[in-house]
DNA sequence: GTACACAATATTGTCTACAATTTTGTAGTC
DNA sequence: GACTACAAAATTGTAGACAATATTGTGTAC
């Protein structure tokens, strides 16, 4: 069978897709390095599309890019991790407000179809499928809320929820019900503004709740804290 | 005297400076082309360098890259200039409501120096100074509040809200004044969370209210628009 | 005289080679 | 025997050259 993974020549865009995923399947550990050269050969592709892929992966929080010392998969701090729901919860409310001012019903129709693609996804066990869907459903409400900044804003977040999620337990993997997801709708769609902001900071919060966020406060970073 | 400005080997950081101050003080208006060619023999580096500050720049929504096409200051229309604002109330809200818990002496100490640097700038009249200072104090603001990624949102907000004022007649230049600034920070230092926020949501009402959102509502992006 | 097709030009996108920096291994000295 | 200084290897950062693409100008046919 033909391997999309070693075509040649692909374009930047998949290549930050795969390590994107390759990251949120814990495939790419958090630490890891990411040596250029190695990346090229493994693509096919030149050094230079390399590293115009880590600096966009390093934009959204996944890589972290020291000079002249290399890229590595970013390993976001316990604070880090409640930051990044605190914003989630911040941005997360004005576009389910938003859209339950301007939601249309074709807007519904694209929420409840991109649910029905969680749940196959989640019958059928396809890892790449769970993450990417139940990421892409906030993604869908900031898209349908007509901002395309809360949007941008949102398009981070979710990519560091990933890591986040990757790196501090997502072995339950309840990681985004489609059930909760179809909640936030329903009251969206009978314009429910004081319901639909519930609904979606309790999932946020269930989201949290599921993380290792409480033990080991402050993971070592560096080698003194993590030795002495 | 020497002028840093035709320096060569200028690091990324200092030509996206350069280039940001320049739309910020309006003396690269929005849809102004930027070749790549001129820009790197304007500042003496190589093209490279210069791809490099201009995704940067995209990154910040002060440019617009166009494939095959070229590089252009960014044009925000009416709606998204709303949804910066709109974004920056979420956001600055709950970096005041940090703030109010977390600030020390040491933080108030350093937010009236920075008011007082932003006074100097105010008197003497230097744009780039004003620009970058009262901007920066949202940032330092959020800087304080402790949280990276909070700092890092309203880094990209901050730039678009630059371009903004630029657009859209920042003429009054009454822009972010000193003294509501030093409202937030007074009532941030006397721990009155309530009024700390309702100051900052005022003043980025103020902020907004000058502008001349309302009229021209959609302005022309394209041509077609323009002319028809 | 106008409209379409083609060619020339200019600009961006990509790749390969070279330079700078850091890290690791080795030897010499106290 | 251990520590410091130096050298070599590996890796990143940078620059310049080449290829692809879009725009603009020109010519020809209708």
């Amino acid at each position: 069978m033909y391997n999309a993974d070693e075509a040649a020549g692909a374009p930047t865009a998949i290549i930050c897709e795969k390590i994107w995923l390759a990251i949120a399947e814990r495939r790419l550990r958090p630490g890891t390095r990411l040596k250029e050269e190695q990346l090229a050969e493994i693509f096919s592709v030149s050094r230079a599309r390399i590293r115009q892929a880590l600096t966009a992966l390093e934009r959204d929080g996944l890589v972290t890019i020291m000079p002249n010392r290399g890229a590595f998969v970013s390993e976001p701090s316990v604070d880090e991790a409640r930051d990044v729901f605190v914003a989630r919860r911040a941005i997360e409310q004005r576009v389910v407000e938003r859209l339950c001012e301007r939601a249309n019903p074709k807007d519904i129709v694209r929420l409840r179809a991109h649910i029905e693609e969680e749940r196959i996804a989640g019958r059928s066990g396809n890892l790449s499928d769970i993450v990417r869907l139940s990421g892409g459903f906030h993604l869908l409400l900031a898209e349908l809320s007509g901002s395309a900044f809360l949007f941008g804003i949102l398009r981070d977040l979710v990519s560091r929820t990933s890591l986040i999620t990757a790196m501090y337990r997502s072995n339950h993997l309840h990681n985004c019900g489609p059930d909760e997801h179809l909640a936030v709708v329903e009251h969206i769609a009978s314009r429910d503004v004081t319901r639909a902001i519930k609904e979606m900071a309790e999932h946020l919060n269930h989201v949290e709740a599921e993380l290792d966020l409480d033990e080991e406060k402050d993971q070592p970073r560096d080698l003194r804290t993590a030795l002495l």
